[in-house]
DNA sequence: AATGAATGAGTGTTCATTCAT
DNA sequence: CATGAATGAACACTCATTCAT
């Protein structure tokens, strides 16, 4: 079971500009392949996602399928990936060091929270497959799928470094705390899944998030600001 | 597929004393095949876990297990409940009024880690499956699944009620503040299970969460703690 | 994937009574199957049989033909087996030591290729199955099937070592011989499967073999019989 | 699936001159292929043989052997013809009237094993695949077959008929003879491919079947020579 | 002529569930 | 009640063949 030339190779020409029409086809395809996965596995989830409906919903033969892709778990991985690079591109856009560290974060949440709004149920699904056991098992990915986790989190904890250096928020391991934001931020959007659902609109849950983060939910000492939602 | 009359009425006899012999032999299988579910389905993922493993490991036919559940779904449900159970019974333990809002929260971490950590696979594994949507199409038990849920915050949030109460913490709507803090403390967890992993020991870390969650990562104005260790 | 507890042990009792009601019932149903798959390897051939047919074909659903046997390949092992073990019955009844050798020979091709006729096409498709690449692979039935082929040539082999001893015919390795005189057998059976066919009814043919293998198709020198049809 | 015109025809020129360059270059392509052909069925057998790899091994399109093979079959069928040719030319060279039948037939047994271990893999599949009740189904090509099993016997049967009209061998039907022999010379090598294997040298070996070949196994009457391996 | 991407029919195997004993 | 043999639906993956370029 030799492994796909192709379907390794595909990645090499990310970033550069795909030279023949040929591979920029087979890039379209791949990519129309992708769309088709993420919409079943995001309904079916992984075990109960077939190729077969995949294949439909892509428009191809389930053979072609396997023209692009070793197989479902490798499909799956790719479609996870996909995800991956759009997390990081939030952090990206959102992470600039001369906006006030708060205003970054709030915009992290408000960003994150609608694209997972916008992709719901493969959002969902992935926080119920990202550890499973027999995921573990395999021996090629996991490496490479740790790395792009990595990934998102990385430009806000450069940020973080950055805002530690300058005496924005207090020193601690950025990678950490980044995680630690990111983790809230998705609690938070957990917390929405399912009833009773905390009460506010979007803009005061993200108030309310950033506030426990920056300042905590302890009442400093000899101070009247006793309530996170009072200025 | 009628459901079966003495599986939906097993749980109506919880709290009460079991009337008879019978009755409290029943139980008894009842919680020795909820035992080998949780090893099971720990081990293997809802749809890798086999009724045939479960039966064997419980050391009983099949058959029997169906005289028990009307089905797998109900069985993990069951399964799940157990561990819910246990993990309200640590709230009701830890929240004591009459302790410092903090020293309750970092007991509350270091139990509930040490509890994770005790049963590492099983939770893992109900990380992937809480969400799927397979489970949300059921008929019977997503409602008490979610009371369950909700019970587990419970404690914690009459705990935050009173810390408000007292001026201990800012005022917010506890139960969103207890689920904040779950949420952090599982996310910690999380965090250590795939590399690369925080650095320090669990004191340290249980140390770094509730600081983080009671007073923030901004540096006070006008103070010269400027790092999350520093006393 | 644990291989079938009963699967493997079904052949201890081999030679033994069957104990119970049970047991007896579970190898007659296993001999029903067997007996079905004879018929589908033998029309289809190992590749194009399908488990399918030779469940319907026994009138078990498929999965019970899996409580009997682990994988096809055991159940198509299990039949060539099956074809062994009547070969042997054949060389044991027919290598009576008190006969000519002659004569056992004679009735031992007789008797052979008249199951190889009431057997025709399960025996073509072995014949073509028996050194396929893909057995080879196999851990653990290859020294087993090799033990069951030397077994058939065993009965053949102790009668030639018996004739030699009382000098009906000349010293040389007793199995070598055996598996010589089968040989020619089988290449006399393969000899009337393609056209064109060789000439003379069954006993001609007989006699011609017999005659060959044991006076040799050399003209003896000084002798007049120099035809293998003469007396 | 209309039958390829040119398939069909490229035997036709057997034997003649090749017209112009473009026919002689398909002749060579052609060849090119079924050298890969045998190879790969020799190594995987006709089911697991796959065209995708053929195509592969003679450095072609899979596209491009369509060009020249209908289908799979086909392709196979062209593969054992040309062992055929093989074996038949042994025949053809070994078969010289002026030499003693015993060392003609010696001569025989010794290169066709010497044939055999060199082309060990494609002898051992053909033996699975030459009987196999899908190839009998087919439409055109089982005639064609066996004629060219049938001369592959020929020049042996030719040589037959001449030693018989000698006096150097006894009388009977020439090709059956022929045909015995192959046979036995067959199983001989078939005898060396499972293990126990024979003892003794290929040169002792051939000694033993051309002795029984010749002379039986009988002890002559009144003869000291008791031994297959006596002078 | 040469190519190789697209195709989809075909099958071994698993396992939840039933039910006769 | 307890049992476990029987069942069959469901699915990933392969590969011969086609056909547009």
């Amino acid at each position: 079971m030799a492994t796909n030339r192709r379907t390794s190779q595909s990645k090499k020409t990310q970033g550069a500009e795909p030279a023949s029409r040929k591979e920029r086809e087979r890039l379209a395809r791949r990519k129309e392949i992708v769309r088709a996965a993420r919409a079943v596995f995001a309904e079916k989830g992984f075990e109960h996602a077939t190729l077969e409906e995949i294949a439909e919903r892509a428009e191809f033969g389930k053979g072609t399928v396997y023209n692009y892709f070793d197989s479902k778990e490798t499909l799956f991985t790719a479609a996870m990936m996909d995800l991956f690079d759009d997390a990081t591109r939030i952090g990206r856009a959102v992470c600039d060091p001369k906006v006030p560290a708060r205003e970054v974060l709030a915009e992290y949440m408000r960003q994150t929270v609608a694209y997972f709004q916008a992709n719901f149920d493969f959002c969902r699904m992935l926080m119920q497959e990202w550890v499973r056991p027999e995921l573990e098992g395999r021996t090629c990915p996991m490496d490479e799928l740790h790395a792009r986790v990595q990934a998102v989190a990385e430009p806000l904890a450069q940020f973080m470094k950055a805002a530690m250096r300058r005496k924005e928020i207090r020193r601690a391991d950025p990678m950490v705390l980044a995680k630690m934001f990111i983790g809230m931020v998705h609690d938070y959007y957990i917390m929405n899944l399912a009833p009773p659902r905390p009460a506010g609109d979007i803009g005061t849950q993200v108030e309310m998030v950033v506030s426990v983060f920056f300042d905590g939910i302890a009442v400093p000492a000899g101070r009247s600001r006793t309530s996170l939602h009072d200025p």
